[in-house]
DNA sequence: AACCCGTTCAACCGCACCCAC
DNA sequence: TGTGGGTGCGGTTGAACGGGT
């Protein structure tokens, strides 16, 4: 039983938007600002649904988008985040002024997946072709796959410790403490989420020191984990 | 000119989460 | 504490476009 819909889709206009309805967004949040969009068609004399004006505000119009070409900084940036994160479109946008997570999304989807393929390497684990079929074939049972970060977690922790290798000092590590850090911070502060909830992790993983935690680990491979903990338990 | 096919990306969908009541 | 509405997010779709035949 799912929600029921938001607007009546029947009666709504959907598919590409033009100036005019562009236009009308525009002087609505120039003069109403963000927020409640559920209103704004309403307000702001538009057919769509308020969830098509959300969308088309923070992937379209807002006005501190970039609308050019992704520069070879930013392709490294989504790859390196991507490599450490998965597809966490929003947080690796977040790195990135002006771009949105659907931006960075489609330039995955589209030109560097297919770009690491032709490199001959796999786009999920971000490792040679060849050493992925390797390590496959000497699994001997089914691995534990989280699809959203493509995180396999066996019941060992020092595999943990190898694929999220961030107590070493390089400046990519570095990079990358720092988004954790600014994630993780964002979210204690918010009381999003309460030790305990990592507890689980921290415990089965020895390599991780929880004294350290704030500074090694991340917000997302944290709570990726410890789903897939969740999961085994049940 | 017409058709086919691959690529791009704006837009949509459904789910999960947050928060006010 | 439970519920419902608003919002954020990742996955998917499909129209538009360009190049090749």
């Amino acid at each position: 039983m799912g929600r029921p819909p938001c607007c009546d889709k029947a009666n709504v206009k959907r598919g590409p938007w033009t100036a005019e309805e562009d236009a009308k967004i525009l002087a609505y949040v120039a003069t109403h600002g963000i927020g409640n969009w559920t209103l704004v068609p309403q307000k702001a004399g538009l057919n769509r649904c308020g969830k098509s004006c959300r969308l088309r505000w923070t992937n379209y119009l807002r006005p501190d988008l970039k609308h050019d070409n992704f520069t070879p900084q930013e392709e490294e940036c989504i790859l390196e985040l991507h490599k450490t994160i998965g597809s966490r479109w929003s947080l690796i946008a977040k790195q990135l002024p002006g771009r949105t997570d659907n931006d960075v999304k489609n330039y995955w989807n589209t030109k560097l997946k297919k770009k690491l393929v032709n490199m001959g390497i796999d786009p999920v684990t971000h490792k040679p072709f060849a050493q992925v079929f390797a390590e496959y074939g000497k699994i001997s049972g089914l691995p534990i796959q989280n699809a959203r970060n493509h995180i396999c977690l066996p019941n060992n922790t020092t595999e943990i410790s190898r694929q999220f290798p961030f107590s070493s000092g390089t400046p990519h590590d570095k990079f990358v403490h720092k988004i954790m850090n600014d994630q993780l911070q964002e979210n204690y502060s918010t009381q999003k989420y309460s030790f305990s909830e990592v507890s689980p992790l921290i415990s089965s993983a020895t390599s991780f020191d929880p004294t350290v935690f704030s500074s090694s680990s991340s917000y997302a491979s944290v709570q990726s984990q410890v789903r897939v903990n969740f999961t085994y338990d049940h």
